[in-house]
DNA sequence: CAAGATAGAGAGTGATCACTCTCTATCTTA
DNA sequence: TAAGATAGAGAGTGATCACTCTCTATCTTG
């Protein structure tokens, strides 16, 4: 049984269905940044993930149950990238706003975040995505406010519009992701940046 | 031959050709809003314009060419739009940059504009798309440019980076769009509509 | 170890995709 | 007015869509 064991681990029926739920989340993922929406379908997704089609079926009642599970995932994923983020630059950046905005233009271009873009815009269109998608974007803007006041407790912590800044912020970066594709236009990125970072601290003094 | 004109007015070829063409283009905004990006398919849109799928073709070499010339007429309404914008709200607006941000948070409501953030977003993953869209964005920034001048020459018509800042705002409002969609929180858009004019003073200072 | 449950492969289904082909009706031009 | 060009309808093509069905391999449980 050595040789089994080292070609084919055993694996219980649960650890397999979590292992190829996770890889098939994860195809998604990828599938959304790489192809776009409209290419996403559940054929390029289990191929990505090294299934069958049929199998995908197994593990997702259809094509929104699919898209729901990969749009929990990217939300769970952003508080713990945000953190890490700022952990990585807190060594580069002592201004607490400076670090906040910067930490969040970077997050911005994340696959994950790439992929929720993808998510969002098809909402506009098809109201059962959207349905699904509200719970899920609504616990992450409590989530936010609950971070900002971990992370930022000085400055952004106490902010009565904390969020509705975070998520101009957002949405300024996802734009600038989307222009900047077009017009390619390298040092327009780094402009845009200490020019939204200068309008977040003066935000943040009115808010 | 009274009953002729009556019933069926004659049309030249090239009447014939350009009104065609021009429905077919009017439907692809339509269905871009309404259906989305993913199901903007040229039978769709055919069948908006009361068109067959063949004739479609008749007028446009390939799907790509009804895009692109569906960009470049959202483009060339977006001068008039909001020239049209201005007009209207100067009645009850005096403050010269409380009126431009306020006819940006309108137009960007626009179908022209709903429709643009579709294409603009599926260019990202779509490398002809993004080719084809490049000149016309281009253009456009600098249209915009000359409009601002010529509108508020003493206000944002002498800012250096006057483009940057009515780009960052367009980006707001997009988001601000997506989001609503998903959040259905009325009073939200009001509120950040007044914050993002506070913003748009104070970025206007500095720049 | 036997019986039932689950994971996965892979073929099949009807709808829709972009696009082509052919045929007719209308318009233009010599 | 005759001959050629263009507009449009509508059927057809192979690919892909979401999804189903069946069959096998693996795992669990009595």
């Amino acid at each position: 049984m050595a040789v089994d064991e080292a070609c084919a681990p055993r694996r219980t029926q649960a650890e397999r269905r979590e292992q190829s739920m996770a890889r098939l989340v994860q195809a998604c993922i990828d599938c959304l940044v790489e192809e776009g929406y409209p290419r996403t379908s559940t054929q390029t997704v289990a191929r990505r993930a090294g299934l069958s089609q049929g199998a995908l079926f197994r593990h997702f009642d259809n094509r929104l149950a699919l898209l729901t599970a990969t749009a929990e995932e990217i939300a769970g994923r952003f508080i713990d990238g945000y953190r890490a983020c700022v952990a990585e630059l807190s060594e580069s950046i002592s201004d607490e706003i400076t670090l906040a905005v910067r930490a969040l233009h970077d997050i911005t271009r994340s696959n994950e975040q790439l992929a929720w873009f993808e998510l969002q815009q098809a909402a506009r269109t098809e109201p059962e995505l959207c349905e699904a998608f509200r719970p899920i974007f609504l616990r992450n803007q409590q989530d936010n406010v609950a971070l900002a006041a971990e992370l930022f407790p000085q400055s952004l912590g106490r902010l009565p519009m904390m969020n509705e800044l975070v998520q101009t912020l957002i949405q300024i970066f996802h734009g600038q992701t989307l222009d900047a594709h077009i017009e390619q236009d390298a040092q327009k990125d780094e402009k845009m940046l200490t020019l939204v970072t200068q309008l977040a601290k003066m935000g943040a003094a009115i808010m």
